[in-house]
DNA sequence: GATGAATGAGCCTTCATTCAT
DNA sequence: TATGAATGAAGGCTCATTCAT
């Protein structure tokens, strides 16, 4: 986590320092990420940014766990469900944040995906990364609980494997699914930010809707 | 690919190096994988290493694109489906296979998602690790058309999306729902080999099917 | 070429440095030069000397495309040669300035000798060799075309040869007869700086002028 | 020097390690010449290797004081000049034998360039070296007094620094020539050879003429 | 607080030479 | 004699972290 000093930046040069960060992190992986560049393109010193962050680990798990879903939160906005809201209804909402998010933070999205799939991490940032799943998978539990309660899921639905795939999908599959909409592979679609733009707003719901539909009726005949 | 001098080894001495390198790379990223680990835990010296493969990234090709897929094809067996077999017998099939591989065999399983998740790969390995997910999709997209052709699948399915699911769902995805299935998390699970040795044929044939249930006849109630 | 870090650093550790790099680059060939005893004779660590330069390459490039001729021109002075002057005196004042800086500078005239001798460089170290020769045979080639045209030189001389004889009588040749008058070989002259300070002020006159004779007037009788 | 199972080998044998060495050493400098490429050009082991030669000094060494001037001398032939030949005949004969052999041996050419500009040599072999360099220039003094004592060349003339001049052109200045004729920088020539062979004889007699010339009767006007 | 030079452990790769079979 | 696997000392380069100014 930053130190105080960081906070007594000055907004501008604390933007700097993140964006200089989100580009390095997001484009290598965490071992292969050099602080060099990072103070290059911030344009300060090493040693300064030594006195706003512990270390390479320590930026990087700030940027993870403060600085990315705080900036998530600000894209998306407070997504609370409208009261009664069926799951489907929730759900799609969330798939269409998701994809929107994408669109709009393509190097954002590359760098949570990063992180998602560093198996590298320090101990502390694994650690982590576990937690992001785990919370993820609550809520997904928590939401198809309610809903089979509520009637909407098929009662012999096993909501573990469920939550799987909602975790999945609502993540990297989602983007999986973009990249595949655009005729690219997930790693060439991250790596050209810009592309994911090209996507036309009926596209993003054709999309949704039918990934919602698998999810919901099958792929069985009826 | 190894130098003609590995294969001049005896069984007993290759055996200790391919183990000592599944182990390390299975352990950490590409770019973290040490060498001198391997040597060591071979107990060969460095040189040899050097005079067996063509260098770290010629060790690990062959691991992935030679070693790997042989000991699959040993661990599984030959798995053409029957002649006649309905899509969902065939996707049946290798969520068994993909099952049990993983549970005979923790560790390979463990080098090979790292391997489609590492982003750090030299250009020709990334090159391979595309053509891994390239070769999968154009498998699923096939048995996709047919099962549709036949009538199994829904005339309205977006294919795309499917093979975008089943990738998934048949590699890392039933790993998941394998560790959630034994209460853990999928990198505790790959972090202790051994623990999915606990798991039952009941447990087994039990996740297949509600996976293979999910897929074909959705969550929503009918 | 080096990095700014090693433009900030005070006169005297660049003096150590770049002395140290000489004694190595002058000493032994390229591929045999070696950066550990570069940074131990400078007094600096291995990191070090790669924040001052891009590598071995970079900093032999330097010594020879920058450093080098910078010390011959502190050394020798702009050798404007007066308007008007006969290509016989314009060589001459070659010659004699060579002489004197080889003299003056052994060490770095050795360093010279083994940059346009060295079959080993990298393709790009090659290159500035290349160009180097080219350079001096595009201002010879001019001078003896000059010469011709002032009816200095024999109208049917092959400038081509002359010139060849010139590139190698004003660097390694002069050297060697340098060597001979002091009764060295080339080789044995380069490895003791030191020796040629002994050449007296008469020797040297005497040498070029019977060197400058050959050219002109031939060995044999007229 | 070869050990004595060296020359118990067969004829054929003996030729394809000395091809081998031959073509490693003269495509490279000798600090760069790896021993493997011999033995696997040559066919042989590497172990044998070592029980021909004591190791890569000794058989470079071999290959440059036996075998090479060897070959030399069969392909040039016996040149003892005719009786009572002036100097001029004298040189202009070994002017063309020396163009005749770097026609006719490009590779070997190459390697005898290589070896007297390398300056990284073992001890062993700069001694070596220091010795072809001496021998050749007693050779050139002794014809130049006799010459001298005939009264073919100028009583004024400095015999050192013509010999200096001789020794030069006719090896390595020759060869610098030869590549000036063909629009060529030496470096260039050699690594390409066959381009050597286009050479017309008519060139090689123009070319040797015009060096006999300088070195007679100078460039300026008489 | 800011700076940026200094450090040194770490890692991949090369290759002459040895030696057991 | 022949073989070729084994060795290990080098050597170039990287980069997170420290610290004096």
């Amino acid at each position: 986590m930053p130190k105080p000093t960081f906070h007594n930046l000055s907004e501008a040069k604390r933007r700097r320092i993140t964006d200089a960060a989100v580009a390095e992190f997001s484009s290598v992986p965490y071992a292969k990420a050099n602080l060099d560049h990072v103070v290059k393109a911030a344009g300060i010193s090493k040693g300064s940014l030594y006195q706003y962050f512990g270390g390479k680990a320590d930026l990087y798990r700030w940027l993870l766990t403060s600085w990315l879903p705080e900036r998530k939160m600000a894209a998306i906005g407070a997504q609370a469900p409208p009261p009664g809201a069926s799951i489907w209804q929730i759900l799609e909402q969330a798939f269409v944040a998701g994809v929107r998010f994408a669109v709009a933070e393509p190097e954002l999205t590359r760098l949570g995906i990063r992180f998602l799939r560093d198996h590298e991490l320090e101990p502390a940032l694994a650690e982590v990364s576990r937690q992001h799943r785990a919370a993820a998978d609550a809520w997904l539990m928590h939401l198809l609980q309610q809903g089979q309660a509520r009637g909407e899921l098929r009662a012999d639905l096993d909501l573990s494997v469920a939550a799987g795939f909602l975790a999945h999908a609502l993540g990297e599959g989602m983007l999986d699914q973009l990249a595949r909409a655009l005729g690219l592979d997930l790693h060439e679609m991250l790596d050209e930010p810009g592309v994911v733009g090209t996507l036309t707003e009926d596209q993003l719901v054709t999309l949704v809707r039918h990934v919602t539909s698998l999810f919901r009726d099958g792929a069985g005949v009826p």
